[in-house]
Order: C-alpha cells, then sequence, then structure tokens
DNA sequence: GTCTATACACCGATAGAC
DNA sequence: GTCTATCGGTGTATAGAC
C-alpha cells in the first residue's frame, strides 16, 4: 500500500476510535509507519488529512447500506436487514460519531460529506418506506421521510446506548422495539 | 457563586461544547475566571473536576425527564411531551454525547453517570409503556423495555441527524415518526 | 519522497511564595 | 485560597538536507 493510502487509512482508524480533536498527526503517523515530512509531503495537514479519510469513510458506509437496501426482498424485510445488518456496536458510527465533533461541525467541509451521507441514508429509507405503503406493508398514514429519520436515529442513538453501557444489548433492544412497531403497522403482517 | 461552584459550571459547559478530549483546564480557568492554582487546589486534576460536571449534569438531565414524565397525562400523552419538550437540539444531549468521548468510555468513573442516567432513563420510559399497554394505550404484543430503547435511541440519534445537517428538522422528523408509530400502535387510539 | 531539526504554543500538572 | 513559576511532553506545523 503507498504511503497516502496508508496515512488515509490510518486516519480513518483514529478518527472513529478518537474523532477528530483527539486525533493527532503524530499519531497518525505512527499507525501509518510514514515520517513527519512524508506526511505533509501528500497532504496539506490535518483537515486535509481528516478530509480524505472521512470521504472515503462516507463512500463506504453509503456502499455498506445500499448492499442491504438494494437487495432482494420486500421493502419490511429490506429495512430489517439493514436495521439488523451486522455492526461494530460498540465502536459507534465512523460518520455518526462526526457529528459530536466541535471542529467538523465547525468546518463546511469536514461536515459536508458526514451531511451528505446521512441524508442520503434517509432518502433512501424514504423511497423503501413508500414503496412498502404501496404494497400495503405499511401503513398508509405515515410519512416515509419521517419514519426514515426514526429509522436512522434510532441505530445512531443506539451506538450511544450501547457505549454508554459498554453493552450491545441497548442497541439490540431499540432495533427491536421499532421493527415491533413497524411490523404491527404491517397490515399485510400477521406475526406481530 | 464561589470558586469551586464556577469552576464546576465552566466544566460543564465546555463538555458540552467540546467534549472532554477537547476541554482543557486552561479554558476551563479561563472561563471560570480562576487561577491555575485555584483550580488545582479546589480539584485532584481534569478527571476529578469533570467527574463532578458530569455528576451534576446527569442529575440535572433526570430532574428534567422527570419533570415530563412524571406529569400529568395518560402514558402515551407524558412520552409524547418528553419527545416533544424543548431541546437545544443543535447543542445535542450533555450526557449522550460523552459516549464519543474514548477517555470517557475507558474510564469505569467517568462512564458511570452516563450510563446510570441512561438507565434510569429507559427503566422509567419502560414503565410507562407498560402503564399504557395495561390501559390499552398500547399494543400488548410490544416490549416495555425495547420500546423505551426505541424512544431513547431516537432522541440520541435524532441530535446526530440535526448535529450533522446543522438545522433540527431532522430531529423533529425522527420524533414525528416515531410518535406516528407509537399512535398506529394504540389499539385505543383513532386519531392515527 | 523521506528524513531530521527546529519552532512555538498548549496540555496537564507540581512547587512554593504570598 | 490564590498567584506566579516552572516542568516535561505533545500538537501542528515549517525548513531544509538528502
Amino acid at each position: 500500500m503507498s504511503t497516502p493510502e496508508r496515512l488515509i487509512e490510518a486516519t480513518r482508524e483514529l478518527l472513529w476510535e478518537r474523532g477528530y480533536v483527539g486525533t493527532s498527526p503524530k499519531a497518525i503517523q505512527q499507525q501509518a509507519g510514514a515520517g513527519q515530512g512524508s506526511m505533509y509531503h501528500h497532504f496539506a495537514g490535518k483537515p486535509d488529512l481528516a478530509l480524505a479519510a472521512i470521504r472515503r469513510t462516507a463512500e463506504e458506509m453509503r456502499a455498506t447500506a445500499e448492499g442491504v437496501l438494494g437487495g432482494p426482498g420486500s421493502p419490511y424485510e429490506r429495512v430489517e436487514a439493514y436495521l439488523r445488518r451486522e455492526r461494530d456496536v460498540l465502536r459507534g458510527c465512523p460518520i455518526g460519531r462526526l457529528t459530536m465533533d466541535p471542529d467538523v461541525v465547525a468546518s463546511e467541509e469536514l461536515r459536508a460529506p458526514v451531511d451528505e451521507t446521512l441524508d442520503w441514508l434517509r432518502e433512501r429509507l424514504a423511497g423503501i418506506v413508500e414503496e412498502g405503503q404501496e404494497r400495503g406493508e405499511f401503513a398508509p398514514s405515515l410519512d416515509g421521510e419521517e419514519i426514515a429519520a426514526t429509522i436512522v436515529a434510532t441505530v445512531q442513538g443506539g451506538y450511544v446506548l450501547a457505549r454508554a453501557s459498554g453493552s450491545t444489548a441497548a442497541f439490540d433492544a431499540g432495533v427491536r422495539g421499532l421493527l415491533s412497531l413497524l411490523a404491527v403497522n404491517s397490515p399485510a403482517r400477521t406475526d406481530a
């Protein structure tokens, strides 16, 4: 792997683990096995490198989500697959966690990929919910965009609960709770 | 206000705004209008001061929540009042945000008040949901603890969505979505 | 491209005078 | 209780040799 590549990967790891404020150039260099001069040769500085790292993580997250949401199954099944997909729950969301970073939120550039990713996810889910409504899988009274926001928020908040307790149980409970609410709204479903 | 008092309040503000990693003793002293020696006279160091600040914020959050959850109204109405209560959405949750702080999560002592507060909130909500089930306000098939986790997660995740977009709209959408799901699941309610 | 050297402020804390 | 002085280490670079 090339040096710029290693630097970006190291930054992705550290941003996930410690956030932007908690990640130093020095730590990045050590994790990447690159020298000081090397890092500043390839990137303008910490924000520049962080931007590259965040963009890549955002793309990856989107691709992972699309892999499930664009997969087979009914709308409800795809939402369920998304909610139940394997996650490193205790590590949290590498994109969502950045919203708690004051320096990221303060920077138009750094916040943009975070915003776009979560926004894309909500719209993608909203479309699926609406599709489900047409098929009679979800109550027609529901608002697709609102339910989509609830779904994404439940996942993001689930990470918070899990990390607070040091256990994945609360995340799983929140997801099951949401699925049970969605299921009862499915006129077509009887296993609720 | 006494000096220790001012130091605690300053720390609370900074922890909320910038997190534990992003908050330095120097910044605390400036915000509190206290000198270096003064801070270290009253507190053993940054972790000690942070612990005092976190405990107070946790107590306050619990009291605020209880004010709504222990108020008048049916279980559904109290849950709704909790979800719709006024919040400084773009600032996020002063307790929940700490779960994204690696140094807080790594410390048993600092994490404890965070965990206890969110845990208390979930149990409080679970009881209310179960009460609502007895009254026929929520479907009996639902699990109180799971729904409680979903409610808290929706709020915590709502902050993430709001901060990502720089707008409270996504938070509100998530809350409305959850309320609509809860309402549709109320056998006794017809306004869904 | 990568290395070492240098810079200057800040971090988190301690020491000791007042 | 509060102040100033001091400390070793880190944060975030820049400079310039190789």
